[in-house]
DNA sequence: TATTGTTATACTCTATAACTATA
DNA sequence: TATAGTTATAGAGTATAACAATA
């Protein structure tokens, strides 16, 4: 454990074994979604607008250009999920969930607590265990070590 | 813990922290291969291919079209970082690092486990309870409930 | 002058379909 | 006839740059 090379191995190892369950909890989570007809970029849109926020925010969030959160705001609105919003500062436009949104936002969580791979290969106990080390990964201020740029 | 709606939110928090942390692991890993001038997919077959594999089994391992694997090939033979070899079945192309491509393994192993988000936020202790939990996390057949459908 | 959102556009990733060579 | 890889092409997702309205 000392051994630098030995710790090499082992944290390389969790780093492939952690973008490996990336991977496959991004596929996940798209074919839950997919059944409610929602491509996951939309489905993380809907899930972040809980509360309204300007698209500026949702772009920051995202970490990705307000333009394209434009295109996103259209395909949300043409779905009749969310709508825009005049904030006090009338260079801003907030988006909100509208009752549809509301709706779909609560059967995605459904969906997911339902079905996914923590459920389907843990028990309650490695949950418990694995719930504080999730926490502790987790960036709250996202962006890694160095910047990052995609979306 | 037996209150179905807490578990519910148990559940379905935990499972929306991994996806947080994967859009995070997946973004730091991009971070850190961009840095040798490589794109995710790039660095990602060529961790891959560490035993030379049939085309069509790389398909499979990364779920992902045939055609598709084509073009990750053409790029990495312009990179000079595979090479494609006759397989036996003649119909079949092996796809084999050069020593190039050695070179730029084990230099995406390093780079990997020198800066992540494991070893940034987790100490030794933690890693080492944190290993089982992935391990059985991760499913090596890969594929959901549903079937996954994209690469 | 700086900032928010929009438009037009282009690029990257990935898939589908049709094709060639081999089995 | 079925399978491995290739080609041509198209679609989705996302970015960049220039722009209008507001601050």
């Amino acid at each position: 454990m000392t051994d630098p090379d030995a710790q090499f191995a082992e944290t390389g190892g969790l780093v492939k074994l952690l973008i490996e369950i990336a991977a496959q909890a991004k596929a996940d989570f798209a074919a839950t979604v997919a059944v409610l007809g929602l491509p996951v970029h939309l489905a993380r849109a809907i899930v972040m607008l809980s509360t309204p926020a300007p698209m500026r925010d949702l772009a920051e969030r995202l970490s990705c250009d307000r333009s394209y959160i434009t295109a996103l705001a259209d395909q949300l609105d043409e779905r009749g999920l969310v709508r825009r919003i005049p904030g006090e500062d009338r260079r801003v436009k907030l988006l909100a969930l509208t009752e549809a949104g509301v709706a779909m936002r609560d059967r995605i969580s459904r969906a997911v607590a339902e079905e996914n791979m923590i459920t389907r290969r843990l028990d309650a106990d490695e949950r418990r265990a694995l719930a504080p080390l999730l926490e502790k990964l987790h960036d709250p201020d996202a962006v890694g070590a160095h910047e990052r740029e995609t979306c």
